[in-house]
DNA sequence: CGGGTGTTTGAATGGCGTCAAAGATTGTGG
DNA sequence: CCACAATCTTTGACGCCATTCAAACACCCG
């Protein structure tokens, strides 16, 4: 099986196209993404890229590789509360949260900048990128919302449907980076991270998986995944009919709460 | 087994208390709440409190009554995200929240009054409620720390940690909050929500519970829950050393990301 | 008193974890 | 290029934790 996958470095492009999926980003806004610059820097796999010790950490955009919050319990055990791609924000929350107190680490090589001037910009000049201001905090929305499908993946879903649901979420987070290529995209994460991920053992993830391969439903080789038949996953996993969510398309700042 | 338990209505001295064991408060923001009166409106247990579908929902803060956000599947299966206790606010987040998407119902009879517009007087005078919007948005804060817990337990332990945990949780929340009396509170979940929640079904919750009773750990009957050994809980549960999260005595509002 | 709801208990089934060991894959150094 | 180690995947056997089904038992309220 010869595949050919996107290897293009995240690039502000992408951002920008995330982003302008979200809600309107005007011209100036654009150009302030597409002129940012920075140098970026590389955690290599298995390492710290975000400790939650340092509550000073500056935040991050995650330009290639994968990464996963985690928590390690006394016993050793590991439980992945999130999964980053790249794309993704660290700690670029408009105001303290209780995910950025969970420490990141690389599953891949990660490259990362940092977008703290970025933020700052937006936030010192909130008239004139309101835009931007709106659509990044819809990105951590929907980290947020992840959060809340897996919690319920880890509280009421069997094994078969936790991996058919959450390897569902990964195709559709890569298909939106543009990482998805003839249905396949890579995931660097060996079956042991994905029980750690969702509450499995990794024997009992690799029969599951085999299950959902000779089913027809994926094809998994490599660290590469084939969705053959994503509507079979998401009937599988119990998804509710309107899964995609859609953005508050009111997202009023002025009234109501302190918001 | 004859025990009082304070009936107190839950009154703005309550939360005023519960803030200022987050960061200072200074006599002018005290009195803001002091005076702050707003009637209430009750639900009744079973109804729903906060409906995610209408976005403009005001703020508002439980003054009584147990209530919680839980996600209905297509299977009818529930999953319990988090439990509102009184003192707790919902919707009243700086910015947009997932949470706050997520169906708020009543457990027990709850009473609610909104703060809309004392969370807008706090934003519109961020000099003067300084302390007031720190502490307002750790608890919001700690909610969602309370939210990661949840996950941690229902990913990577088994049913008895899983309970005790919990219970454990529950125990410090009502401590806070001044209505655990001799070592007692009211919990008015029954074994079926405490099922939903810890994604148990609930012939094993009994079983469990009844483990916890004859260990001697607990006691629970009518509703009323006795925390026999907080510690024997807490090794069970396997919690880690440093419980007690520090809150982050330096919580700089202006440097990095927007915040 | 009766009905509804919640609790308790038993027995049987099964999903999932653990243990153990054999392939398969990748990476490294000679 | 091969050999080797390390990591990951796969498979079988076994046992336990937890679910399901079923039915009795307690409790509350009108």
């Amino acid at each position: 099986m010869q595949i050919e996958l996107p290897k293009a470095p995240f690039s502000m492009e992408l951002l920008i196209r995330r982003l302008a999926a979200l809600g309107p980003l005007s011209d100036h806004e654009r150009s302030l993404l597409h002129n940012w610059q920075q140098h970026s820097k590389t955690h290599m796999a298995g390492s710290e890229v975000f400790g939650f010790k340092d509550q000073r950490q500056r935040p991050k955009l995650i330009i290639s590789g994968w990464a996963c919050r985690e928590r390690i319990m006394a016993n050793g055990r590991r439980q992945l509360l999130s999964i980053l791609l790249p794309g993704d924000l660290i700690g670029g929350c408009v105001n303290q949260r209780a995910i950025d107190l969970v420490e990141i680490v690389a599953i891949s090589n990660v490259r990362v900048i940092d977008i703290a001037g970025l933020l700052r910009a937006v936030k010192d000049n909130p008239d004139e990128y309101n835009g931007l201001a709106h659509t990044l905090s819809l990105l951590s929305l929907y980290e947020e919302r992840r959060l809340l499908d897996h919690m319920v993946r880890l509280g009421s879903q069997p094994a078969m449907q936790r991996i058919a649901g959450f390897l569902l979420e990964l195709f559709q987070r890569c298909r939106v980076i543009g990482y998805v290529s003839a249905g396949s995209f890579v995931m660097p994460l060996t079956q042991e991270m994905l029980g750690n991920a969702l509450g499995l053992s990794v024997v009992h993830v690799n029969r599951v998986v085999r299950q959902l391969k000779v089913g027809g439903l994926i094809d998994l080789h490599g660290g590469i995944v084939k969705i053959l038949d994503a509507a079979g996953l998401a009937e599988i996993a119990d998804l509710p009919s309107n899964e995609t969510i859609s953005a508050p398309d009111k997202c009023d700042w002025s009234t109501g709460a302190l918001s």
